[in-house]
RNA sequence: GGCCCGUUCGUCUAGCGGUUAGGACUCCGGCCUCUCACGCCGGCAACAGGGGUUCGAGUCCCCUACGGGUCACCA
C-alpha cells in the first residue's frame, strides 16, 4: 500500500507550493488506494503557531484534499524520538556533544576563513577526556565520514553524495533535549509507514542527512521525489507580490478551488497536451514519475483562464452559491439562470461575475459620460420612450431574451430602426454603461417594469 | 565558495535517436456581432553554447555558461 504526507511546519499559512506538493501526495496515495497523512513539523517550539496548523486545515478543506488519520503533531511526539535517541546513545551509534555554542561558532569562522566548508570537527566523536560540567550537551549522530550516498528519486533519477562532502555529525538533540528536524522527519516517515515522500525540492540536500538516520535506526527507507520550486514569472523566487500569498486568498479573489488545483497540477507536471483536468482525471492520470524535473515559473493569466473556464462551466447552484461569498445574492431571483448564463462567458473570476451582475441588477446612480455623449442622439429620447410605449401594451408575455429580441424586432421594423440606432442607447438607460452582456439578455433580467422605471429616469436626469 | 539539481517558443509544456519540433496561456490578425466578452479560424514565437558518439541527436556522453537549491542547537 502507498503511504504518502504533508508535512509542513506550522510559520505561516499555506501557499501554492506547499498545496502543489500536497496534492500531488494526495493524488498519488488515492490514486492507489493508499492513504494520505497529514503531520504538522513543530519540534521548534519557538516557532509554533496552531493557527498555522488550523489555516492548512482551513485550505484543504476549501480545494476539496482531506487527510487520513488524526493529524500527527510533532510536538506531541518528543518522548518518542527521546527514545530513539537514547537507543542509538546506547548504541554507540550517537554521542553527547559538549562543545558550547561560542566554540562552534568560532570553529566555523575559522574554516570560514580557510575557505572550508564549515562542518563540526568531531571532537567528542569518541572523546575519553574530561566532561566539561558547564555545558549542557548536545546529542550527535555518527554519520559515515567516507563513502557515498545515494539514491533514485522519484523525478531526478540518480541522485549521489560524498559523505565526506556533505557530511558531519549532525545534531540529533538539541542542548535543552529537544529533537531536530533531520531526525524526526525520518524517524516518523518512517513509523507512520511512508512509502513515497513527495516533498519540495529545498530538501534534496536533507535526504542522505535523514538516510544516515533511517540506517542507524534500521528503518526502511521510503521512495523519495523531490518536485521542483515554483518561480516567480521572471525566474526568480516566488513572493506573495507574485502569488505566494495564503491559498485562502485566491478564494476572496474569486478563484473556483477546481481552478487553482487544476493550474497547480499542471505546473511541473503533464500528461500529454491535457489542459483541463478534472479531480476524477487528476486521480486516475496523476503520476508523479511524470513531474517536470525543472522549476517552473508562476503564470497568473493562464490561472485566470483556468478560472474563467470553469466558471463557464459551473452549474447555476454551484455559481449561485458560490456569488454570496462575495455579496451577491440571486437564489431567489427570477431569472437567476439567464443571468448566470449571461454573465458566465465575460467572468474571469467570481469578484468580476459579481460586480457585473450587480451593473445589472442595481439601477445605475450615473451614467457614462463618453458612453452618452457617444451614442446618444437628438432623436434617442424619443425613441426610447417609444420603446417603453411599445412594449408595454405587447399582448404576448414578455419574459425570455428571445421574447425581447421578437418584440424589438417588431418594433424597429415599424419605425423602421436598425438595431445600432436603439441598442447603445437602450443599455447606457438599463445599466449605464456602453458595455454589458446582450441588450436583449439584460431587458429579460430587468422585466418590463424595472425597464420602463429606468429609461424614465435616464430622461429625466439627462434632460436636467 | 563546496556539494547537489536543472536548462525546448515570453510563460506552462509534448517529445523518450529519424517530427515541416506539437499543444496551451499571452500577444497580433480575421470571422461572429446590439457593445464588451465568449466562441471559431489564422499568425508570431523555442531545442543555452561548444565538443563528441551515431548513417542520423532536442533526445545519449563530456565540457562551458547561466539559473536554482543547500551547507544551523530552522524546518
Amino acid at each position: 500500500m502507498i503511504t504518502t504526507r504533508f508535512a509542513p511546519s506550522p510559520t505561516g499559512y499555506l501557499h501554492i507550493g506547499g498545496l502543489r506538493t500536497a496534492l500531488y501526495s494526495y493524488l498519488w496515495a488515492r490514486k492507489n488506494s493508499g492513504r494520505f497523512l497529514l503531520r504538522i513539523e513543530d519540534t521548534d517550539l519557538k516557532r509554533n503557531s496552531k493557527e498555522a496548523a488550523q489555516a492548512i486545515e482551513d485550505a484543504f478543506k476549501w480545494v476539496g484534499l482531506s487527510h487520513d488519520d488524526e493529524i500527527v503533531y510533532q510536538s506531541q511526539r518528543f518522548d518518542l524520538y527521546k527514545k530513539y535517541v537514547q537507543k542509538l546513545l546506547d548504541e554507540d551509534k550517537a554521542y553527547y556533544c559538549y562543545m558550547s555554542k561560542d566554540e562552534l561558532d568560532e570553529l566555523r569562522a575559522q574554516q570560514q576563513a580557510r575557505k572550508e566548508r564549515p562542518r563540526y570537527d568531531g571532537r567528542y566523536r569518541d572523546y575519553k577526556g574530561e566532561i566539561p560540567n558547564d555545558v549542557k550537551p548536545v546529542v550527535r549522530i555518527k554519520a559515515p565520514q567516507s563513502g557515498t550516498i545515494s539514491f533514485v528519486d522519484g523525478i531526478k533519477g540518480e541522485v549521489s553524495f560524498q559523505a565526506e562532502d556533505i557530511l558531519d555529525d549532525f545534531i540529533i538533540a538539541r542542548a535543552d533535549g529537544t529533537p531536530t528536524y533531520n531526525f524526526v522527519v525520518a524517524i516518523d516517515d518512517a513509523l507512520m509507514g511512508m512509502t513515497d515522500v513527495i516533498r519540495g525540492d529545498d530538501h534534496l540536500s536533507n535526504t542522505p542527512k535523514q538516510i544516515v538516520v533511517y540506517k542507524a535506526l534500521g528503518f526502511e527507507i521510503p521512495k523519495f521525489y523531490h518536485v521542483p520550486m515554483i518561480l516567480n514569472p521572471n525566474g526568480k523566487k516566488l513572493s506573495k507580490r507574485d502569488g505566494a500569498m495564503d491559498v485562502m486568498e485566491y478564494q476572496k479573489m474569486g478563484y473556483l478551488p477546481e481552478a487553482l488545483l487544476n493550474f497547480l497540477i499542471r505546473l511541473g507536471w503533464s500528461h500529454g497536451d491535457q489542459e483541463i483536468f478534472s479531480f476524477q482525471e487528476m486521480l486516475s492520470l496523476f503520476d508523479p514519475s511524470n513531474i517536470n524535473k525543472s522549476a517552473s515559473a508562476y503564470n497568473g493569466e493562464k490561472l485566470l483562464w483556468l478560472n474563467a473556464h470553469y466558471i463557464k462551466n459551473a452549474s447555476y447552484e454551484r455559481l449561485t452559491k458560490e456569488l454570496k461569498h462575495f455579496d451577491l445574492d440571486i437564489e431567489d431571483h427570477d431569472k437567476q439562470e439567464i443571468l448566470v448564463d449571461a454573465l458566465r462567458d465575460r467572468a474571469k473570476t467570481l469578484v468580476e461575475f459579481a460586480d457585473m451582475a450587480k451593473a445589472i441588477l442595481d439601477t445605475p446612480e450615473s451614467y457614462d459620460e463618453k458612453a452618452v455623449k457617444k451614442f446618444i442622439k437628438e432623436d434617442s429620447f424619443e425613441i426610447l420612450l417609444k420603446y417603453i410605449a411599445f412594449i408595454k401594451v405587447s399582448e404576448k408575455p414578455l419574459r425570455l431574451p428571445s421574447d425581447f429580441e421578437q418584440i424589438t424586432k417588431e418594433f424597429m421594423a415599424k419605425y423602421n430602426l436598425k438595431m445600432k440606432n436603439l441598442a447603445q442607447p437602450l443599455r447606457i438607460s438599463l445599466v449605464g454603461s456602453a458595455v454589458s452582456p446582450s441588450v436583449y439578455d439584460v431587458l429579460s433580467i430587468l422585466g418590463v417594469d424595472e425597464i420602463v422605471a429606468r429609461i424614465e429616469t435616464f430622461i429625466h436626469k439627462q434632460k436636467d
